[in-house]
DNA sequence: GTCTATACAGGGATAGAC
DNA sequence: GTCTATCCCTGTATAGAC
């Protein structure tokens, strides 16, 4: 975020290309020439506009993180039925991770490394948005009386973004097997776990 | 698995500092003279053990599926109630993903590379011990009237797998959120949302 | 089976012309 | 700002002695 935003079309050419790559192969995986090749621009031109290999995966990892923040704004916090609004968050939520597929690759990356800098990063950054506002549903939901006193509204949270994440991340994996029909239909998938949420499993 | 077992001890520590250096740092970060390091051996032994780094990385990929497979046969199918069963089984495989922790890891790599060859293995080996274990269970509640016939169970499975898998890798971000109490109790986790996937969060 | 030494390709990064 | 040419290092893998 510099003050001028003269950004040479270069630049564009060259983030675009990292996180292509970056997202695909990850960052050992992805080399300067590569990114070079497919920017088409020569390797000295990257390292003219970044510092460092680092630097520019930094630079391409916050825009992802950024993008990531301007999602979930639009769930609807006071109107219908709960299993309603969880449904319609789920279904976006998961859409947006496939819309997003590379910068959703590159954090889920960064989750397993492990890095503990950066996790900090992530919890800053997307716990405060997907995380909060969905905890802010359930919390809202629970003072109307709506929702269970006993639930804990961060379990809930994790484990409805838990299980969309990895619906997204294990959807190669999860078309092989016979017995799962809505392999192909994230926002089917989505609407499917909000009802569990919400009603549960067993007959009342 | 081949016919003499008389693995040198050496192919064991190389295997060894293989999982552990892989599961940290990928595939690609991984270098052949850092696992000869760890494994007090030198580079010239580890090609003589296996044929590239490929192969090396294949084997200790197997391994840690195979690992996977001996888990969740202790799971009872028929005794006590719905929630017990499933909390103990939720308990149970989140535990065992951080007791493998390396090889846990590991597979989550590979389920973000997306190598096409690769997921079909997984979904042989892994989801068919797991996943359709986990299918039985809610299949067999269906039949005896437990479980609402509209639920789709390969759905209820992944809701719970993906969410502890999610758990677990996100272990790390989870930590940094003050809502979230549960972070280092994999256990009540397992049991919290085996008690919402079974009677969910409104009030009856 | 294990080592040292080495081949050779490709990695990240820099110098300096234009 | 962009390039070509180059530096130096480390990567995988092999040769050949012990």
């Amino acid at each position: 975020m510099t003050l001028q935003n003269h950004k040479p079309e270069s630049t564009r050419r060259i983030l675009e290309a990292a996180e292509s790559l970056f997202s695909e192969k990850g960052f050992e995986g992805a080399s300067i020439s590569a990114i070079a090749k497919q920017a088409e621009v020569s390797k000295a031109n990257i390292y003219h506009h970044f510092e460092s290999k680092e630097a520019l995966y930094m630079q391409v990892l916050q825009s992802a993180c950024e993008d990531f923040g301007n999602i979930v704004s639009g769930l609807t916090k006071d109107e219908g039925l709960l299993e309603d609004r969880l449904g319609k968050f789920s279904s976006t939520h998961i859409l947006d991770l496939e819309k997003r597929d590379r910068g959703t690759r590159l954090i889920l990356r960064e989750l397993i490394d492990g890095n503990q800098n950066r996790q900090l990063l992530f919890a800053e950054n997307i716990a405060s948005d997907h995380f909060k506002h969905l905890l802010d549903v359930i919390q809202n939901s629970q003072q109307s009386g709506e929702v269970r006193e006993d639930i804990d509204p961060a379990v809930v949270a994790t484990l409805m973004l838990g299980a969309n994440i990895f619906f997204f991340m294990a959807k190669g994996t999860l078309q092989h097997l016979d017995d799962f029909s809505l392999s192909d239909s994230p926002a089917g998938f989505g609407n499917a776990i909000a009802d569990i949420i919400t009603h549960g499993i067993c007959k009342k």
